[in-house]
DNA sequence: CGGTTCGTTGAAGTAACTCAACGGCTGTGG
DNA sequence: CCACAGCCGTTGAGTTACTTCAACGAACCG
């Protein structure tokens, strides 16, 4: 990676990372902090399509289109490793296995917007929101970002979860409290702590296969 | 195409192509016919991921993966053009322009989930069916399948509508009846017509540039 | 201090769901 | 050839889940 890199950028909580319309010139790697794509409708609604915790890949969907087809926001401070495209290009033109590891990357978001698409289409408000909660805990676990007492830090405030599972941010906090009142989770000050994950499981319809990296070759 | 291909497979109308928790060793491209992604909620809900036109790609999602992760039906009689993994992955080892060809038609899938996505999350009921009619009518046209009269068939019942939207039934049949009352589209028999195109763009926020394929090199 | 952001709660409104029924069509078996 | 069943689209009436609008308190910050 560090033969790609250009270098790193910083941003506060709120910048725009990709701006929709730019032209889209380059790759970033979240090397720290939060941040999450998402489209703003006509009538001034916001949709998050993914949020991204330290490690991921931003703008691989507006490569090989001149302009950023998504809008990409900073939700915390955030460290960003900067990756041009055509050097990108080149390392895939001389490497098969990286073409390979892009298409793993692009599969796993795939499959990432696939869950949220049926979760949204089909579940409950709580079952949505648990389901969130659920992958984030298990997306921090695989990078090893749980705490000893088995909690996570989710620096989101509602108003993100609300625009990622498609609600208002009002009845977000409802059902948000209704499974703080049946000791199912709390998410308190940017923590977060599953207490009853059986319950949520069933609540949210969870199965976490979809969160395995694709093995292509 | 013809070297991976290893034969054809018919299947009638509500078939099984791919069950989910089979063993994935193929992928196919539909000859002729419709077909559909889907996943089937814990309470018994069906969702529609994707809908696949003639000569689409299907299984993408469960390739590098050892079990098949969503299923895949025929919506109508289909001919299949069958593709097994291990000679796909010879292709892509090969040749690396094979890979990234295999990276652009997930990345083409992945923008459709995430404006589907936008769309189950922040549009309303009319303003979702109007989004998957100009979807579908722009798809088919790409391929050259709309009619002299600039209609198109679109072989699918109102329970494969509702499931890909999102909603019931009933309330998709209200909303087709209510845009049809309206004159802006009507699709009875197997048959779509746009008969007032701005005002189904207006309605569902349409913005065609992510049916366009990316360009990855 | 006053202004702003964010979480929280209440009350009223509405979009979508559920349940139920009917008619047209198609296929099927007596 | 008709009776019947099943599927599909359609419509109605009542219910529910989520939204909207409005307000308030706590924390933070200039």
């Amino acid at each position: 990676m560090n033969r790609i890199r250009t270098g790193s950028r910083l941003l506060r909580a709120g910048q725009a990372v990709l701006e929709s319309g730019d032209d889209s010139e380059t790759l970033f790697v979240l090397e720290s902090g939060w941040a999450f794509t998402f489209v703003i409708t006509p009538e001034g609604r916001r949709q998050i399509l993914e949020l991204h915790l330290p490690g991921d890949m931003l703008g691989v969907e507006s490569m090989g289109r001149g302009q950023v087809s998504h809008g990409v926001e900073a939700a915390t401070d955030v460290s960003l490793c900067v990756m041009p495209y055509n050097r990108i290009r080149n390392l895939i033109r001389q490497d098969p296995c990286m073409a390979l590891g892009f298409a793993s990357v692009v599969m796993h978001d795939r499959a990432m917007l696939a869950e949220r698409l049926s979760s949204l289409g089909r579940r409950s408000a709580a079952g949505r929101v648990a389901h969130l909660m659920l992958e984030l805990h298990t997306r921090l676990k695989q990078r090893g970002l749980v705490l000893s007492c088995g909690g996570c830090l989710v620096p989101l405030k509602q108003a993100h979860i609300a625009d990622a599972v498609g609600l208002t941010v009002e009845h977000t906090n409802r059902a948000l409290a209704e499974m703080r009142k049946e000791n199912m989770l709390t998410l308190k000050d940017g923590k977060l702590a599953l207490h009853n994950r059986t319950a949520l499981v069933t609540l949210a319809g969870w199965d976490d296969s979809y969160l395995e990296m694709a093995n292509i070759l």
